[in-house]
DNA sequence: CGTCAACCTGACGTAAACGTCAAGGAAAGC
DNA sequence: GCTTTCCTTGACGTTTACGTCAGGTTGACG
């Protein structure tokens, strides 16, 4: 039905990743991509799963909390508990990521204040051209 | 002069951390505590310095990156180029604080609307009470 | 004088997230 | 058929940021 599988190397192209970091991924169960004998073959959904997973890694989330929220994610037809476990877990993370923010905006006010003492800095000694 | 210095013991108090910790990044050159022959003995500048560490901990320095972040802070009397150059690593640390901020935002509104998804998913799963 | 708490210096252990190397299978081109 | 390329599975190495001992000092208290 959806044959568009990849293969470790074209994903290593497109996610700019190793096959080292693919096998440990699977290994660790973030992604389950399918075999042709011994062979990986990556599914659409395995692509999906991947853009997700650099995206949590970016702002700094563990692999395993990426593997619970990837979980959060991919539901499908669980159990209406394991569902509210899941919700529940998704409050409690959204509320770390809107600390988290708010404390990334207080340091950006503290650097760019920071920031203006370096150019009185940069003023006071002697140069007129502070940005050359 | 100024000598209202701290063991090691009372820093942890202060700052909730181990000795280790503190033995560590002295070995990384993070603080330079006095000496009392063999003992430690941390300044006012030892404790300002420590604040900044964990503040650059919090939002996903690693140590070696807030050690270039404390020469920005503590210049003192260093060339004018020196300065320069610590001034646009500064300008670099804000863009890249700015971006993540932006991307954590686009998160949490993509991470809302997943939550509403589960309620709905909720609602309709035959309860009438989805918190309980 | 003993001992107890708080400190010291190595030095080895640990978890995360892979890197790297060895040894081997399978298909594709010449 | 042989070589090259791409893939496989172990298995050990690496970095960061400490934890966790072992073994040794030192100053204060009873």
């Amino acid at each position: 039905m959806d044959d568009d599988l990849k293969t470790i190397g074209e994903m290593c192209d497109e996610f700019d990743v190793t096959p080292r970091t693919l096998r440990f991924y699977e290994a660790k169960e973030l992604i389950a991509p399918k075999r042709d004998g011994t062979r990986r073959l990556f599914t659409r959904a395995c692509r999906a799963r991947m853009k997700l997973i650099l995206m949590g890694k970016r702002f700094g989330y563990s692999l395993e909390e990426i593997r619970q929220l990837l979980d959060l994610y991919y539901i499908g037809d669980q159990q209406v508990t394991q569902i509210r476990r899941s919700y529940a877990l998704g409050l409690e993370r959204l509320a770390r990521m809107e600390a988290q923010r708010d404390e990334l905006d207080a340091a950006i006010r503290d650097f760019r204040q920071q920031l203006k003492w370096g150019e009185e800095v940069l003023a006071r000694s002697g140069l007129s051209r502070a940005a050359e």
